[in-house]
DNA sequence: AAAGGCTTCAACCGCACCCAA
DNA sequence: CTTGGGTGCGGTTGAAGCCTT
């Protein structure tokens, strides 16, 4: 095919957003909603290209996400997730409807890959000389034959479901936001001002202002990705200041995860993804009592995390 | 107080997939 | 059925901030 890229473009601005240049797209999206990002830079006469505008709404502007601090139970759930599904941070991110698969992504390279390793260095000091190189014989999926490889996914799920029942169960106050907490929108932390933000925090403050704006109920909604059910909690948000609500970001994850839900089944109805793994892990009741350490040590033999790199 | 090293995270790049024409 | 446009996704990079010496 050989497409051109989008961005080649001389005259393309590339590099940090301005205030300006934010609230241009806020805006634009405010009015038309999410989606045909080739006709916003056109639209808005903002000099990136689409993808860029999709980048910076869906990471950034989209109202509704968290930024920062990732809770003990979302970090065991990126874990666990992470052993199931490898590196699909989109996936991922779809069972934590305010994080988005780039925080993720940044907070597992960052954070959690070096605890696990750390962690597996601690286990290996204890376990000493058994097998060599493999701690358990663990091998890339690519490595084991696909009986192997299915057989093993088999016990990861069921490691898994036992694991995040766990965790979902430890503090049902600040999971991670399952429909009816998303819906309630308890108000977020401020989804514009991470601890380190400069200058720009103040401005992304007027952003917020203006999504909650939006957010109120308003005659028109975002159209585009809306178009599958998720739309039901776009117009209802009592958030104050921080741009609250995960409306947005229900509406938007619901395109993006549109495939894993169809596929999935159940997942069109109101009920975000979360949900949908909730009841996946609950249904099938079965006693757990990890504690935290045990939790993260289970993931490692399941597929040793890393070696999906 | 200054310099250098380290960490974090926003943004870019390029490939893959989906869907309409 | 094929082609091409639009979008999504994962990997990577580089600037900014933070920490240590």
């Amino acid at each position: 095919m050989g497409r051109p890229p989008c961005c080649d473009k001389v005259g393309v601005k590339k590099g940090p957003w301005t205030p300006e240049e934010d609230l241009m797209l806020v805006s634009y999206v405010q009015e038309h909603g999410p989606g045909n990002w080739r006709a916003v830079p056109t639209n808005t006469g903002l000099m990136r290209c689409s993808k860029s505008c999709r980048l910076r709404w869906t990471n950034y502007l989209r109202p509704g996400i968290k930024r920062g601090n990732f809770t003990d139970q979302e970090e065991k759930l990126i874990i666990h997730l992470q052993a199931l599904l490898g590196n699909r941070w989109a996936a991922i991110a779809s069972y934590l409807p305010e994080r988005t698969d780039n925080d993720i992504k940044n907070y597992w390279n960052t954070h959690l890959k070096k605890k696990l390793k750390k962690m597996q260095a601690e286990e290996g000091d204890i376990a000493g000389g058994r097998t060599g190189s493999g701690g358990g014989g663990v091998k890339r999926p690519a490595a084991l034959n696909k009986g192997q490889w299915e057989r093993r996914l088999q016990t990861d799920i069921h490691t898994a479901r036992q694991a995040l029942r766990d965790a979902l169960s430890l503090d049902p106050s600040s999971s991670p936001a399952p429909a009816a907490k998303v819906a309630a929108a308890a108000p977020p932390p401020p989804a514009t001002t991470p601890p380190g933000s400069t200058a720009y925090a103040s401005s992304a403050e007027n952003i917020a202002r203006l999504l909650e704006g939006w957010l109120r109920p308003v005659g028109k909604r975002p159209e585009a990705s809306g178009s599958t059910s998720t739309t039901a909690t776009t117009t209802q948000c009592s958030g104050e200041g921080g741009a609250a609500s995960a409306s947005g970001g229900g509406a938007e994850y619901s395109t993006e995860t549109s495939k894993m839900t169809s596929s999935g089944g159940a997942a069109g109805s109101a009920a975000p993804a979360f949900s949908m793994l909730e009841s996946w892990l609950l249904d099938d009741g079965m006693g757990h009592g990890d504690d935290e350490v045990g939790l993260m040590a289970d993931v490692v033999p399941l597929g040793d995390p890393s070696e999906f790199f």
